[in-house]
DNA sequence: TGTGCAATTAAAATATATTTTTTGATGAAA
DNA sequence: TTTCATCAAAAAATATATTTTAATTGCACA
C-alpha cells in the first residue's frame, strides 16, 4: 500500500471512475462509500475534494459529490485540446528524446501490442487500458517539460472515462493496433510531420468512434 | 457568503498563496489553519486536498501539507505553456469574439487601467491583481472552448503566485499599462498576429522580470 | 564533546458524534 | 385532484475525540 487511507481511497475511486465504474452524474454518496471502502467519512471527503479539483467530479454545496457529467460537446473541445496539446508534446519528444526514450517507446509499444485489447464482457480489458495509457505516455514523456505533461495527463485521464462508454461500439471497425504501431515507426524515424498527422488521426478517430457510442446510448435513453 | 466552511476556507486560503502570503515550502499546519479560521480541521484538509490537486499545495504522506515550492525552471517551463495556451485563445477569441466580448474587454480595460498597481507596502494592490487577472481573462474568454479556459486559469493562478514575488523589482521599469493597451488596440482591431506577438512578449518580459527577482531573492538567502 | 537511544511532545490521520440541511412523504385545504 | 404546508428520514457538513506517526528533547554512554 502506498501509505494513508486517503491516498488509497482517491486512487481506488479515480481508477473506478476512469473505469466507468459510476455512470456520469450519478450520486457519490459518502457514508456509502465509506462502508464500501471502509474508512471514514472524511478519508471520503477528502478523496472526493481532490477529484472535484481534478474535473472528475462535481460538487455542490450543501448537497454532496456526483460524477461529472460527458457531453458529445465537451467530448469534442476535449479532444481538440488533446490534438493540441498531444502532438506538442510529440514534437518536443521527437526533437529532445534519446536513445533511452527510444527504448521505453519500444517497450511500452510491444507489452501493448502483446495485450488483449478485450475483457471477456466486451469491455477494455484493464491491462490493456494501462498499456495503452503507458504507450502514449511514453511517447510524450521526452518532451522535457513538466507543466505539458501535466496539462496531457489531465487530458488523457478525462479521455479514459469516454473510451470506456465506447467499448462496444470500437473493436473490429477499427485497427488501432496499427494505428499504434505506425506512430512508434514515425517516433523512430524521428519523422515529425508524420508522427504528428498519425497522432491527430488517431486522438480525431478516437472521438469518432467515441461520439457514435454516445450519440446510440443517449438515443436509446430517449426511446426508453 | 458563498455557502459551506469547506468552501471559503478554500477560496480564501487559494487567495492567500495566490497572494503570496505564505511562502513557498512553508508548512501549512491543519489545526493552527483551523483556529486562524475558526473551523474544524475537516474542512482545512478538505480545502488542502483541494489545493494540492491544483498543484498549489503539495501533500506528503504522513507529514502533512506545504505550500508548492517555486524555481527559476518551473517558472520557465509555466511562461512557455502559457504563451503556447493564452495566444491559442487570442488567436480562437479574435476569430469568435462578437460585440459583446469586445465590450467586456473594453470594460475590463478601463478598469486596469484606473487602478493604482501599487499598495503603499510596495506591493501590487489587490484590486489591481484582480483587475488585471479579469483583464486576461476577459481577452481569452471567447474563444469558445471550455478545456481551453480551463488549462488557461490553471497556468495563471500559478503564474499570479510568482508575479507576488516580483513586487518590488517590478514597476518602474516597466510599463505594463502600455503593454495592456496596445494588446487591447489590437484586439480590437482584430489584428491576430499583432496581438499574439504582443501577448507572447508580454509574458517573456514578465518571466524575465520575476525571474531577475526570483535570482536576487535566492542570492541574498545564500549570502545570508 | 559528540553519538545513539529512549521518552516526550507535537502534529497528522482517522474515527465517531453532533448539528444542519435537504429531500421525500403525508395529509389538509382549495 | 392539485397545491401547499408540515413532519420525518436521510444525507451532508461540521465538530470533537482518539489513534497513529513523526519530530524533538534530554540523558546515558563512549
Amino acid at each position: 500500500m502506498s501509505g494513508s487511507a486517503t491516498q488509497t481511497v482517491y486512487e481506488q475511486l479515480r481508477a473506478s471512475l476512469l473505469a466507468g465504474l459510476y455512470r456520469p452524474e450519478e450520486k457519490l454518496k459518502i457514508s456509502e462509500l465509506g462502508s464500501a471502502f471502509s474508512v471514514s467519512t472524511g478519508a471520503i471527503r477528502e478523496a472526493l475534494a481532490r477529484l472535484t479539483a481534478e474535473g472528475l467530479v462535481t460538487a455542490t454545496p450543501q448537497r454532496g459529490f456526483r460524477v461529472a457529467p460527458v457531453s458529445v460537446a465537451d467530448l469534442r473541445d476535449l479532444t481538440d485540446m488533446r490534438v493540441e496539446i498531444e502532438t506538442k508534446c510529440l514534437r518536443h519528444a521527437i526533437a529532445n528524446g534519446d536513445l533511452a526514450w527510444e527504448t521505453t517507446v519500444v517497450a511500452a509499444h510491444h507489452r501493448l501490442a502483446a495485450t488483449p485489447i478485450a475483457a471477456h464482457d466486451g469491455s477494455f480489458s484493464p491491462a490493456w487500458m494501462l498499456a495503452h495509457a503507458d504507450f502514449h505516455a511514453a511517447l510524450a514523456q521526452a518532451c522535457g517539460s513538466a507543466w505539458m505533461m501535466r496539462v496531457r495527463d489531465l487530458l488523457f485521464a478525462h479521455n479514459e472515462r469516454y473510451l470506456d462508454l465506447a467499448r462496444k461500439t470500437d473493436r473490429g471497425n477499427r485497427d488501432a493496433a496499427r494505428e499504434h504501431r505506425e506512430l512508434m515507426e514515425a517516433v523512430l524515424a524521428r519523422d515529425t510531420e508524420r508522427a504528428v498527422t498519425l497522432m491527430t488521426a488517431h486522438l480525431d478517430k478516437t472521438r469518432d468512434t467515441i461520439e457514435a457510442a454516445l450519440l446510440a446510448a443517449t438515443a436509446m435513453n430517449e426511446a426508453r
